[in-house]
DNA sequence: TGATCTAATAGTAGCATGTC
DNA sequence: GACATGCTACTATTAGATCA
């Protein structure tokens, strides 16, 4: 490569573009890559089973980051040579791992990889998805836990089938809040609605009629009433925070008249009778019945009988930005989201467990575990329409609703889901994916799994920076901040760093992590009582967490991998917001580590109406920025930011796909951005004060702004 | 006091696989 | 190819808050 770069004579003086000697600047083929990342987005878990691991929050397509490292590693073209067998030499590093995209795609192309993330959330998922496991073994032991647990606590999720009398396993315990009214002084349901089923997926509407007391099925109807006592099933009895009584009629704010925790009544039950399923069109649901109810109470007693032997814990719920709202419903301990069944349950399967002598069966089995507590809690919520739990993080939050879902513990294979059966086997199928990792090419509509032969996720683990050859991984847990890298020893930074308004993944972790690292007693990423830390990047309000940390921070990590790079190679990064204030902690940062931006791409990223996107018209493109030292960066492309926008646009509709004016806004936000760098690297002082160094560079934004509205307009 | 924004909550969509 | 049903993620609605 070669080096020329010099001051810009005006704002639109847009360059340089990187010397075309070779790169991902010129390699990339953004049309082809969303090609592939926009199937990749539809159904993420199909594409890339590795994700399934564990959930993380807002994952990049795999296919753009395989994509950037193949263009600035690999000579041949992209699109010819994308799905072929790669075994690369090189290091790369991603300092903001997350769910891990960077560290499995390097992986599987031969790299030898550094991942680092402050959340043990994150550590523990790509160590899972990397270090080597025995399936067999594995798959022998879960089938193990699963008849040891199912033949000591069975029976208390089965149930009398009303058609045959037999017993049948049941899939779901549909539960309702009460309270108790002010003014008759009786239990009040706080049913917000009283349809349990739709019609779509069952051949009759399901309702909870209050007066009867019971589950009722009606023809689809707009005006559905009790087929018994012709109550008005259409009734909301409780809107908001006002319900009305279903004994008096009085109408009053329940809040104050919660339990603390809430309390919840058992209303109906969906199972699956073995026995007359054949014969039955759509679910079976029923009322529960004497033994139901009974069940409940013996549950509770045997959990108070053998609480002690358990290891459930008992670690408080921290206030938070998120939290809060548990707090506000009278939840404070992390174990009170759970009913007593289920915390019989839990606490039993952990305990079966962590008596597995192998570490690395017993870690993975810990790690289901974990995952399938998000299928297996009273925040879960019944999904009419599809007929099953929805799990807590269905939504970036913890929001309480009235109803709640109670699943089945164990569960039966291939019948329902969320429960652990369903969740080893998708395990099994992530680890799977994790030895023999394939793409998957379309034959005219037809999927085609592509197996790449010699490709590997699972890859020996280290302690300490590789060295290239062998292929090793190290992964870190702690702050990238502090992370000790060799000087020039790196070929790539790869990452998708936090949003400084990003979802609050401590806080929703913090809900696994108080049970998995009941299992991790003797390992330190866990010796942590909670997942939030001083050093995440991500705003917060609650630990008072503002723009300047965030920008510090985020320069910090950024020079400490700028130092650790190769001379000329890359830090790339995703990125995406349209609010173009948001970019400039990035514009600091890239800045302070002494790197330009040659080039910025475009990529489909998450998929729209994500919480951290601002305002209107939601996007689903990132800007891809490709930062390189000046000395290495050469070339003008004398372009204007509109232009090149338009080529962005166009490379985009010929996917196709036609981008929103929200799509238009992050690419000229990202391009302003890149601009910004250049315009501002000459003159820039690393030591400045942090408050003059942002000031610089949210001025050096409007006034590129500015002027871009002014010749655009 | 009405317009507008935001947070909370209920509900819906799209694509997948397996079986017949 | 129809049908059943599983998985993950997104959208619509509206009460309440805020502001002109």
């Amino acid at each position: 490569m070669s080096s020329q770069s010099g001051p810009q004579t005006t704002l639109f003086d847009v360059q340089p573009d990187a010397d075309t000697a070779g790169g991902l600047e010129t390699r990339y083929d953004a049309t082809f890559v969303a090609r592939l990342a926009l199937r990749e987005k539809q159904v993420q878990q199909s594409y890339r089973p590795i994700i399934q691991i564990h959930k993380w929050f807002a994952r990049r397509p795999g296919s753009v980051f395989r994509s950037l490292m193949h263009a600035e590693f690999d000579g041949r073209p992209l699109a010819s040579s994308y799905t072929s067998a790669h075994d690369l030499a090189g290091i790369v590093a991603d300092p903001f791992m997350g769910g891990g995209t960077t560290v499995y795609e390097a992986t599987r192309l031969g790299l030898s990889v550094v991942g680092c993330d402050v959340n043990p959330m994150s550590f523990w998922t790509v160590r899972q998805a990397v270090a080597p496991l025995d399936l067999e073994a594995f798959e022998r032991e879960a089938a193990q836990v699963i008849q040891d647990v199912r033949n000591e606590l069975g029976d208390y999720y089965r149930t009398r089938c009303t058609e045959c009398a037999e017993l049948a396993d049941v899939k779901y315990f549909h539960l309702v809040k009460h309270c108790d009214c002010p003014s008759c002084g009786k239990q009040v349901d706080l049913h917000p609605g009283l349809r349990l089923a739709e019609s779509v997926r069952h051949p009759r509407e399901v309702y909870h009629c209050p007066r009867c007391n019971t589950l009722k099925e009606v023809t689809a109807s707009k005006t559905p009433h009790c087929p018994q006592c012709d109550y008005d099933l259409a009734q909301r009895p409780t809107v908001r925070s006002v319900t009305t009584c279903q004994h008096c009629g009085n109408k009053f704010r329940f809040a104050e008249h919660l339990g603390k925790p809430p309390r919840h009544r058992l209303f109906g039950i969906e199972y699956h009778c073995t026995h007359c399923y054949e014969n039955i069109r759509g679910r079976q649901f029923k009322t529960p019945d004497a033994d139901d109810l009974a069940l409940i109470d013996r549950a509770a007693e045997q959990l108070r009988a053998t609480r002690d032997q358990l290891l459930i814990p008992e670690d408080a719920i921290p206030a938070g930005d998120e939290t809060s709202r548990l707090h506000r419903w009278g939840y404070h301990k992390w174990n009170e989201l759970f009913s007593d069944r289920q915390l019989l349950g839990l606490g039993t399967l952990m305990k079966r467990i962590s008596e597995v002598p192998s570490d690395e069966v017993r870690y993975a089995l810990a790690t289901v575990f974990s995952d399938f507590l998000r299928y297996q809690n009273l925040l879960c919520r019944y999904d009419t329409y599809a007929l099953k739990c929805q799990d807590i993080f269905a939504v970036h939050g913890f929001p309480v609703a009235l109803l709640a879902c109670e699943n089945s513990l164990l569960g039966i294979p291939k019948v329902g889901s969320g429960s652990f059966v369903h969740f080893v086997a998708k395990y099994l199928k992530a680890k799977q994916y994790a030895k023999h990792p394939y793409e998957i090419v379309y034959d005219g509509k037809r999927k085609v799994i592509h197996p790449i032969a010699g490709e590997s996720i699972e890859t020996p683990l280290v302690e300490s920076e590789p060295e290239g050859r062998p292929q090793e991984v190290w992964l870190s847990n702690g702050p990238s901040q502090k992370l000790m890298l060799r000087a020039e020893s790196l070929d790539g930074v790869f990452t998708d760093p936090p949003y400084y308004d990003n979802v609050q993944y401590a806080e929703l972790m913090d809900f696994c992590y108080v049970w998995l690292r009941k299992f991790m007693a003797a390992r330190a990423e866990f010796s942590q009582e909670t997942t939030r830390t001083d050093d995440e990047l991500t705003g917060n309000a609650t630990l008072l967490r503002g723009l300047q940390e965030f920008t510090s921070g985020l320069s910090e990590v950024f020079c400490r991998m700028s130092s650790a790079l190769k001379p000329g190679a890359p830090l790339v990064f995703t990125y995406h917001h349209n609010d173009p204030k948001a970019y400039v902690p990035l514009i600091v940062a890239i800045l302070d580590a002494g790197l330009t931006c040659t080039t910025v791409l475009v990529a489909p990223g998450e998929m729209s109406a994500s919480l951290h996107i601002a305002g209107t018209k939601s996007s689903i493109l990132d800007s891809v920025f490709v930062c390189r030292n000046p000395s290495y960066a050469s070339g003008v492309s004398g372009a204007d930011i509109s232009t090149l926008v338009n080529a962005d646009v166009a490379a985009m509709q010929a996917v196709p796909y036609e981008p929103t004016s929200g799509d238009i806004a992050c690419l000229t936000a990202g391009h302003v951005a890149a601009a910004t760098i250049r315009h501002l690297r000459v003159t820039w002082v690393a030591g400045d004060p942090l408050e003059q160094r942002f000031t610089t560079a949210t001025k050096a934004v409007a006034a590129i702004r500015d002027e871009l509205e002014r010749t655009t307009a």
